[in-house]
DNA sequence: GTTGCTGCAAACCCTTTGCATAGGA
DNA sequence: TCCTATGCAAAGGGTTTGCAGCAAC
């Protein structure tokens, strides 16, 4: 989906939602349009800070929140104490692999696993909404690494 | 497994760990014992002082530590800010159903999920250490209550 | 002009930690 | 006695919030 299109839809389900198009607003969007990693609040801000945009922690936290309401990024918890942030835009949903040596985290999906999450929904009456998949391990590279610390 | 037994594998691990059994510890591991829920370490540090145990949250938040380090509970983050634990003797592993309406706790099994994530981890290149898996949806209880406000 | 937005700093919440004292081994 | 454990209160780290001034509409 082009820039200029995602910057109509912001605009307008803003108007929708009776918020207003402020500068701040709009400079968040730019920078999370060029992000396809998992970025923490903190780590966001403070890049914005060095592209020489001026935006408060608070209002990264607040407009973070309106974008995640509009479906426009995803939250997750990939066991650390804080959140991150996922730009969807164009992207469809997948679960995450991470690595418990370097943090990498690795992207998968496996509609298997989807289905049996809604199998599991239904026989429990559940109906499901949503769902948070984390697999933690050593990943391939830091497993070598591994290796070659113990010849 | 019988309390007895645990007291001991209780008493005999924190020796090997080079730790002290202490009134503070048992009373803890006695608590532990009683819940079969999932609970969080205030809430558990509340109950404590109205049994009448005085244990400082400190020492709450250390044992539970020393009680997850030796495998007799089990932490995992049910979509709130705070962890849960729950007590795992004679427990085999588990993922959570958690309704997004009254916050009921419903426990799963699903091999075939278990094996799913073994086959992504190995085609990805990893070793698999851990998991979490949570399901967020609404309960039967509440799809219920839901249908008969809208009547 | 009205209403919502921003930045700041303080508050929050859960959890961890430093330190002096108490208490197992 | 020696050394760890405890309790307290304060610190920590990420996130939220109250408020006064400011910017959209």
């Amino acid at each position: 989906m082009p820039y200029e299109e995602i910057l109509e839809r912001f605009k307008a389900q803003l108007k929708i939602m009776n918020l207003k198009v402020t500068r701040e607003r709009l400079m968040i969007l730019e920078e999370v349009m060029k992000r396809k990693d998992h970025f923490d609040a903190d780590q966001f801000a403070a890049d914005l800070s060095v592209s020489g945009v001026k935006v408060s922690r608070a209002t990264v936290y607040r407009t973070l929140d309106i974008l995640h309401d509009m479906k426009i990024v995803h939250k997750t918890t990939l066991g650390h104490k804080h959140q991150h942030y996922e730009n969807m835009v164009d992207r469809a949903h997948h679960d995450h692999l991470v690595c418990l040596k370097c943090d990498k985290v690795v992207e998968f999906l496996e509609p298997r696993i989807e289905e049996l999450q809604e199998k599991v929904c239904v026989d429990h009456g559940f109906e499901i909404k949503d769902h948070s998949l984390q697999l933690f391990g050593i990943c391939g590279d830091c497993k070598e690494a591994d290796a070659e610390a113990n010849n």
